[in-house]
Order: structure tokens, then C-alpha cells, then sequence
DNA sequence: TTGCTCCTCACGTCACGTGAGGTGGC
DNA sequence: TTGCTCCTCACGTCACGTGAGGTGGC
């Protein structure tokens, strides 16, 4: 048989035949005399196995010795456990997914936290609130994720949600033209709305949450809104916020 | 932030980020006058939101316009139905490998035919055998390899296997230096066997396979087990082989 | 002579890992 | 002065796909 037939018959590529000869899982057959390659069924059949082989997802690293030898070892179960870890992890992406499309959230959010969506907010806003939580969910651990998801969780009551909609958009549109009433109403009244968020506001206190929060502070807000959380963090007192209010304050005055 | 402090807080190495800046997903931040990087939360926060789509399954490639526009379209759609092929595909090579370690088969058997094992037989035999079921197997359609199947399950009801394994042994030894007698021996016993191991021979009619087998029997077999296999050929008549009785003997003599 | 097959390089893919070789910062 | 961080190339990975450029076979 030529190249081309051998290929055929097995449903490989004829680069496919030459890359097996190359890293040697297939040896090379004769050569006629016009340089052609003169394959046989032993050729044949070895192909067979080792497509067999690579479709049950080993590498060609791995076949040879499966190849000459009689024992196979526990390759089946190393195998198989690798191929339940991968099915695994799609599964949990697929978790992941459906959550997402259940709530409606971006794709790139953490679905953990994304029971909480304002559909009322301006895209502006939400955009800042889901970058927002994308860098809280990566700092927190476990026990800080759970905390926030039920904080958020509260937002989501009937009546609440509305007014959350409300300052978060009165929030976003703050700034320099703003009159400094305004942002004492706002601040007033966001400061009365929080016990009605949830009774205990989770503690942020993981490493480098206050610094970072601040930062995002300074980069994504401008003078009236800075000042609004400035006004927030001290509404709250020390009993909370603890060093990183104004971090704090942050999440609060954009979520 | 420095390149190694965003990429610890990130949770990536420092030559992703380089890499993200070379496909263009992760803009370039600021050089400070020694040429450090100085990264800002912002950069944090999009590192994040590109690490969590590529963790979705994402390529880079599609990332951009997520993280740009509003709209994420289909994409979670498309990305679960990816997921769930593949998910599929990884289940059917767990199926095929539990079958084969069901019934102790070389990793590279076709389970389809595995159910039928002799493990009385030499291991050169047990090879030959195995090898013939690949070419078999791949060459024949569905209701060829049912054919098959069900003949082979035949060889493994009881008292029948005795015969069969018997049979295989006594072919595997043939050689130069076997009497003629034998081989006539041989070929009467297994013809008056083979009325128990299934009253259906199938037809191997797939393209291609009695020139193979022709082909196989003339690559792996002796001058004796050629003879043996002839004579089986011959007394089983034209009805069944049809034009290529001979490697059929082959599937015979060797199985 | 034309179309088909075969041949040998050799670069491209995808998301980085891994040195190599050199220079600031504490 | 020493160790740590940062920098820029640039090759390697894995299983091939895909031309490029040239030559036999019917």
C-alpha cells in the first residue's frame, strides 16, 4: 500500500502517518525504487492501534510501550481517573455557566454574587459593580464569599431592590455640577437604608481588600462621589469599617 | 503595582501577564524611569475578569469583545454546548475503557469483540488473535461488527471455549517441523467444530477485508499454519467464504 | 500533455513554561 | 557586596494542519 491508501483505510491524514514516523510510534516502511513508501497490513493494524490508543486520550509519548509489551499495567485506571478529573472540571464550567445565564449576569462575573442584579442601573454603574465584585470575590475566601453573598442576597428583597436601584443611580451620577446638598441627601439616605439591607454587614478584612478598594476608589470615581463615600464611611462610625471604611464605603456606595 | 504583585494577587504567573500584553488582551501599562511596570487596579480588576473567561473555557481570542461591550450575545450559550460535547466525548472513552477492564482485554482491543477471551492461550497466539480483531473491527460497519460480535460471544459458552482454546494452541504451534498428519488433524477437528461455536458464520463482505486478510495470513502466518488454513478454507465449501474463504480461515484459525 | 499521488522541508497553532543573559533596588 | 526583582529575547510544548516547491505514474 501507498501513503495515501494506508491512510484511507485507517482514516488517518498522511501527516498524520509521517509525524508517527517521525517521533517513532510508527517505524518506516520500505522504500520502493521512486522513493515511495510501501506500507503493509502489519503496518496497517499498527496504526490501528495506536489510533485506538490516542482516541482514548494517551499521548503517542505513552503508546509504545503498550505497543510491545504484554502487561498494560494500570494504565486503564490512571487513565480513567484522569478522564473523571477532566469531566469534572467541565462539569463544574458548565455549573458555573448555567448560573450565570440563570441570573442573567456578564460572563465574566462570579455567580456566587450574582443573585443580586439591579436591572434598574444605568450600564455606567453596573459595569463599576461587577468589577467591584470580581475583586472582592478573588480576595475573599470562603467565609468571606458567603458573608457577601448574603449581604447581596438582601438587596434582592422586594422594595429594597428598588431603592438600592435608586442610590446606586443617584451614586453614578454624581459629579462636579453636583450640588453638595445632594450629596448629603444621598448620603443621608443611604445611610438609612442600610439596616434595611441586611442586619450585619460582613467584615472585608481579608489582606489587601482595604488598600485595593481604596485604589479603585481614587481610579474609578471623581470628586463629588469620593466625597459621598468619604461622608458613608463616617455615617458608619469605627464599630465596622475598621481601617479600610472607605474601602468599604465603596462597596456599598457602588453596589 | 509591580509585575510580580499583580501576578501573586491574580494568582498568575508573571510570563502570563507578559503574555496577555503580547496578544493584546492586558494593555500595556505604564513604564516607571527604570522600566518597571506599574500596574494599577484597574489592570487588577480586567486581569481578574480575563482570568475568569479563560477559566470558562474562553480562548484569548474571544475575550476582548467581552470585556468591551455590553452585550455578551450567545457566548454562554455556545460555550455550554462545547462543553457538552466534549463532556460527552470524554463519558464514551470512560465506557469504552470500563469494558476493557471489565473483561481484562490489551488497552488497544475493541471492546466490541472483548467479551471473547481465551486465557488459555499462548501469548503470541492471544496477539495474532487481538490484532486480526482491530483490522476486523475497523473495517467492518455496524451490523458487520454485530455479526461478529455475536459469533464471538458463541466461543465463550461453556465446554466450547475448551475446544476453541485448544484449537488456537495446537495452530500457534504449527511449524516447519510439524508432521503433515497434524495439520490434517487440526483442520478435521476444528471443522467439526465449528458447527458448535454458532450456526451463522457472518459474511465478512466489508471492501478491502478478504485482501487484507489474504494479505495479514501471508505476513504473520507459516508455510503449516498457511496449509491448515487452506484446508479449512476447502472443506467449509463456497457457500460461506466466497471469494476470500481463505481470510476467513485466517479469523478462524486464529480466534 | 494533464491531473493525481508522492516526496521533503518548514512554518503555524495555543497558552504559556523555561531558561539565558543582563540590569536596578534594598 | 549579596540576594531579590525586574527586564528582554527566544526556544520548547503537542499533535498534527497547511502550504511551498519539486518529481514520478497513468
Amino acid at each position: 500500500m501507498n501513503s495515501g491508501e494506508i491512510a484511507r483505510l485507517a482514516g488517518v491524514s498522511v501527516r498524520t502517518l509521517r509525524h508517527y514516523h517521525q517521533v517513532g510510534v510508527l517505524p518506516e516502511p520500505h522504500r520502493r525504487g521512486n522513493g515511495y513508501r510501501e506500507y503493509t497490513v502489519g503496518d496497517l493494524i499498527l496504526l490501528l492501534r495506536i489510533r485506538r490508543l490516542t482516541e482514548l486520550g494517551l499521548s503517542l509519548e505513552e503508546i509504545p510501550p503498550l505497543l510491545s509489551s504484554e502487561e498494560s499495567g494500570d494504565v486503564l485506571q490512571r487513565l480513567d481517573d484522569e478522564l473523571a478529573a477532566q469531566i469534572a472540571l467541565l462539569t463544574a464550567r458548565r455549573e458555573t455557566i448555567a448560573r450565570l445565564r440563570a441570573t442573567g449576569a456578564r460572563p465574566d462575573a462570579p455567580p456566587d454574587f450574582a443573585a443580586f442584579t439591579t436591572p434598574g442601573v444605568t450600564p455606567a454603574a453596573a459595569r463599576q459593580d461587577g468589577d467591584l465584585m470580581i475583586l472582592l470575590h478573588h480576595l475573599l475566601d470562603e467565609d468571606g464569599r458567603d458573608a457577601m453573598a448574603g449581604y447581596l442576597a438582601a438587596f434582592a428583597r422586594p422594595g429594597v431592590l428598588d431603592t438600592v436601584t435608586d442610590l446606586t443611580n443617584r451614586f453614578a451620577a454624581l459629579d462636579a455640577a453636583t450640588p453638595p446638598a445632594e450629596i448629603d441627601r444621598l448620603a443621608a439616605d443611604a445611610l438609612a437604608a442600610i439596616p434595611a439591607v441586611g442586619d450585619r454587614i460582613p467584615r472585608l478584612d481579608a489582606p489587601r481588600v482595604g488598600e485595593l478598594f481604596a485604589a479603585y476608589r481614587d481610579l474609578a470615581f471623581n470628586d463629588a462621589q469620593r466625597a459621598f463615600l468619604d461622608r458613608v464611611a463616617d455615617g458608619y462610625g469605627d464599630g465596622h469599617g475598621d481601617g479600610y471604611g472607605d474601602g468599604y464605603g465603596d462597596g456599598l456606595g457602588a453596589g
